[in-house]
DNA sequence: GGTGACCATCTTTTT
DNA sequence: GATGGTCACC
């Protein structure tokens, strides 16, 4: 029975997935190619170690995001019949901070410490910054983002912060002894007022591991085969703590690419993943090299695009699909062009019979894709963005947050220091003053009361003191949240006089995402760990999954696939950004997300470059096509441009080619007709562009 | 000391 | 288009 039933699944894979599946003691290192079925594998590998017994809480799936790790136990579950919902996944940094929460106090932490986003770590460099008088006027000194990642750099590579310093910002440099005083100033001030910043949490879990042997032990028993996806995005910090846990039996399974390695922005290195057979002795490697996903069109351009990249990859995908149509390149007038080709191109698609939601529309930083949001507002195409500005970096929901944090951490002074600047004449100086009796209090919000006062803002601390006091009383998360909402609205109209309605919306939306919550510190964990992706548009309680496409930052695209995928804005400045063009490691890693783009398509691929737009600064200006583009063969496209000013003008060039016509191309010159695929289709040949397969529709040709 | 108005400055990607 | 900084005025 139990036989035949495994039989039946495992058919399900390639010879390479099954012994990935089937290796379950030791460590692994799958390299795992685009759309070579590495989700699958994992799931298959869940299901296979719970049918053998494996009791579901042993198991540890690392993934990038919970939702994927939610997702992929869905999947084991339904394989099974049997729910693992019990396994534990999620993030490097959620697991840190549930073990910190039970582990943290042999290091000084309390269970209630609080997590700052990148945003709060920012704000108190600022604060001890200028509390160290180094903020004065005319010294070029880092700003707050660049000490904020310099810092996180340190800690995640384990590099000395005077070797970064030399090596990525050597106009900095007569700084060094200033910026290293703030580093530990920065350290020191977390510590004491049981503060972590995202690297913390793996620093002090890493730390907790490697000083506390019992616990090392405690943990390897507890979670006896360790999985982790992505891990080309990890870094030297991430690897030492999955040594670690799997210190005591070694079953670890790695799966990644490292084409695919997109973060090193953040610390990820992609030579972590060659590194893992050395830090595990007696690694199996496997390498899944079959594609599923793709056609060979794209696949071919997927390939070329890898072909290019300085490092030697670990393997070479193929595919036994065979036909599929070519990519398209769209070269576009404009921005405003670009958006309506993409529209018209969705509503023909769906024509089709292409569901909008296997249509995805990926740009490397989420303004680009603010015109094209407008396009769809107009045509009522539905579309939810992921990516970008989130719900939890608006400023009206760090205040109410910060709130929430008080409660649960009087002693983060930064909250305070927040909360007390939106009091009515509070200012700096004020705050400062009031913080420093709290800070000797041992009941902070107690004594609040006591704080001596003036007569300009005693009404308002009173209130804030009042209300603090009343939501201690409170346990249900919802309950308090509309509780403090109903002090805080009047602070918001106040202070966001111009907007307060839009903000009172994510306020409530807000209040959706508590009503899951039964308790402060997760749901304050949650939203610095797990961020809601969008403002408002997914937190609809479950409105049954509406047909709309996604746009999507390509980083957030990460491990995803549509049908039909558009990748807009390849223009230099834009892709690769501007930011990118000065260093050749950048670059690669430019180079990589496009990889990761052109990856997410399984039927066809439109890549999209205005040839006019506006770049911060200068203004309108010409946009070079993306260098990703123009060091590929133009072979591997079909070449479309922008459309037809007037309807009788594209019936008008619909008719009558025939071989042998000589027509002449904006772009490619003289050419001469090949072939008349359709009334709409056309081969040409160009001196020295080859043959090209041309849609009429999109194309000025004048006959000669 | 606090507030509000005005200006400049940039806008990458994310746990 | 939002945040940060400077300045004049209360």
């Amino acid at each position: 029975m139990i036989k035949e039933r495994r039989r039946s699944y495992l058919e399900e894979l390639n010879p390479a997935q099954l012994e990935a599946v089937c290796a379950l003691f030791g460590p692994v290192l799958v390299i795992a190619g685009a759309g070579s079925g590495k989700t699958r594998t994992l799931v298959y590998r869940v299901a296979r170690l719970v049918e053998e017994g494996v009791p579901p809480e042993r198991i540890l799936l690392l993934t990038f995001t919970r939702k994927a790790a939610r997702e992929m136990l869905r999947r084991a579950s339904l394989l099974l019949k049997r729910s693992c919902e019990r396994v534990a996944g999620g993030t490097f940094h959620s697991l840190a901070h549930q073990m910190l929460r039970t582990y943290g106090r042999l290091i000084g932490f309390s269970p209630n410490f609080t997590v700052l986003d990148r945003g709060d770590a920012e704000d108190a460099i600022n604060l001890l910054r200028s509390s160290l008088g180094l903020s004065e006027k005319g010294r070029r000194f880092p700003k707050k983002e660049t000490l904020a990642s310099l810092f996180s750099k340190a800690v995640n590579q384990g590099r000395a912060l005077a070797e970064i310093l030399e090596k990525e910002y050597p106009h900095f440099g007569e700084h060094l002894p200033e910026i290293e005083r703030l580093f530990a100033e920065y350290q020191r001030y977390k510590r004491e007022h049981q503060l972590m910043d995202y690297d913390d949490l793996l620093l002090y879990w890493h730390r907790v591991l490697s000083d506390y042997p019992e616990v090392r032990e405690e943990v390897s028993r507890r979670f006896e085969f360790i999985m982790v996806d992505e891990y080309q995005d990890t870094n030297r910090l991430q690897a030492e703590i999955v040594r670690l846990m799997a210190e005591g039996h070694g079953n670890v399974m790695v799966v990644g690419d490292d084409s695919q390695s997109i973060y090193a922005f953040r610390g990820a290195n992609f030579r972590n993943i060659l590194e893992f057979p050395r830090l595990f002795p007696g690694t199996r490697i496997i390498k899944l090299e079959e594609n599923y996903r793709s056609t060979q069109p794209i696949l071919d351009l997927a390939n070329a695009v890898i072909e290019k990249a300085q490092e030697k990859y670990t393997k070479c995908l193929f595919t036994r699909r065979s036909g599929g149509e070519k990519p398209v390149r769209y070269r576009a007038r404009d921005e405003s062009d670009q958006s309506r080709f993409v529209a018209e191109r969705i509503l023909e698609l769906r024509e089709e019979g292409v569901p909008l939601s296997e249509i995805a529309v990926l740009f490397r930083a989420a303004f680009h894709s603010f015109d094209l949001e407008l396009e769809l507002a107009r045509r009522d195409i539905p579309f939810v963005k992921y990516g970008g500005l989130k719900l939890i970096e608006a400023a009206h929901i760090k205040d109410v947050v910060a709130h929430l944090k008080i409660l649960l951490n009087p002693f983060d002074l930064l909250s305070w220091h927040r909360v007390l600047l939106l009091l009515e004449g509070v200012g700096p100086r004020t705050a400062e003053k009031i913080m420093a009796h709290l800070r000797a209090a041992s009941d902070p919000v107690a004594a609040l009361k006591k704080v001596p006062t003036r007569p300009s803002y005693e009404a308002g601390l009173r209130r804030l003191s009042q209300t603090l006091e009343e939501l201690q009383e409170i346990s249900s998360v919802e309950e308090r949240l509309e509780e403090l909402l109903d002090y805080y609205r009047p602070i918001l109209e106040r202070v966001y006089h111009d907007d307060y309605p839009k903000r009172e919306r994510d306020l409530e939306s807000l209040l959706v995402l508590a009503h899951r919550y039964g308790d402060l510190s997760e749901f304050l964990a949650d939203l610095a760990l797990e961020p809601p992706e969008s403002t408002v548009a997914d937190l609809e309680p479950e409105t049954e999954r509406e047909d709309h496409v996604v746009l999507s930052t390509i980083h957030s695209a990460k491990g995803l696939e549509w049908h039909t995928v558009f990748v807009i804005s390849l223009c230099e400045g834009r892709f690769p950004s501007a930011y990118a063009v000065n260093s050749p490691e950048e670059l690669e890693e430019e180079r990589r997300l496009f990889y990761v783009a052109v990856t997410r398509a399984r039927e066809r691929l439109y890549l999209c470059h205005p040839i006019t737009g506006y770049l911060p600064g200068e203004g309108r200006v010409i946009l070079k096509p993306s260098r990703f583009l123009e060091e590929l063969s133009p072979e591997l496209w079909e070449e479309w441009r922008d459309m037809p000013d007037q309807e009788g003008e594209a019936e008008d060039l619909g008719e009558g080619f025939r071989p042998g016509d000589i027509v002449w191309h904006p772009r490619f010159g003289e050419g001469e007709v090949r072939e008349v695929l359709s009334a709409e289709k056309v081969r040409i040949y160009f001196l020295g562009h080859g043959e090209k397969t041309l849609h009429l529709k999109f194309v000025r040709l004048e006959r000669l």
